[in-house]
DNA sequence: TTAGTATATGAGCATGTATTCATTTATAGA
DNA sequence: TCTATAAATGAATACATGCTCATATACTAA
């Protein structure tokens, strides 16, 4: 579990370790950070996204363009609104939601120019 | 769960919906981004990539910077790798692991930029 | 070959997550 | 005010995931 165990003298390359740790980010950032790309990392949500990618769109909308139930949408909606990757809007009965920002069609595109190669 | 409940013609845009089922990527291409992203979606794998984007390391090293078993580690690793996001090499008893490519340093800037506004 | 070390892996368990179902809230129109 | 509709939400459940523990594998050196 730690050094006594493994990672002997021979094994631990101290100065790299120890270059390392001095420029890690900081911790808080870094969970901030695998938040976010847990909320983008699920296959409806990553479906809604891409649709919002082209349009603002409202939850009947993305009921009928992904095919799930709207209660199952909303409750993705709801992670996705609470990580800031889409914002809303009121207009009478209807939310429209879009993407928050361009660093999510960033990350997007750079997603898939990655799993492209 | 669909139209009959929900949606009915007054809500859904038939013409904006239209437009954006066209333009939708490959469901399965989504699905892979989706699970590109569930594999950032951790804060001891964003922790090891965020080691890693300093320096190649060992997967001691990576015990030591990081404070968890050599068990978990490796289990972490097995992650990242199945996903194409660090690559390994063996040199005698060590594996050293590094960043498959730049796309990987580009979503985690992007992701900072994002959570840093 | 034997012992020791670095890493990987399978099983088990505890926790987290996505969906469904039932219900609630907010709004619009009659 | 009453009814209908769009959206949100809580509880329940089934499944996924991360960690630990024990063990296996791969390599090195004696």
């Amino acid at each position: 579990m730690n050094k006594v165990e493994f990672c002997q003298e021979d094994c631990v390359n101290a100065e790299t370790v120890l270059k390392v740790r001095e420029r890690m980010a900081a911790t808080d950032q870094l969970f901030e950070l695998a938040d976010l790309f847990k909320a983008l990392g699920d296959s409806t949500r990553m479906r809604i996204l891409n649709a919002l990618l082209h349009s603002e769109l409202c939850v009947c909308d993305m009921v009928d363009i992904i095919g799930m139930s709207q209660s199952a949408i909303s409750h993705q909606l709801r992670v996705l609104r609470s990580a800031k990757i889409v914002k809303h809007r009121k207009e009478g009965k209807n939310v429209f939601y879009s993407l928050d920002d361009n660093h999510i069609r960033q990350l997007l595109k750079d997603g898939l120019e990655h799993i492209n190669e």
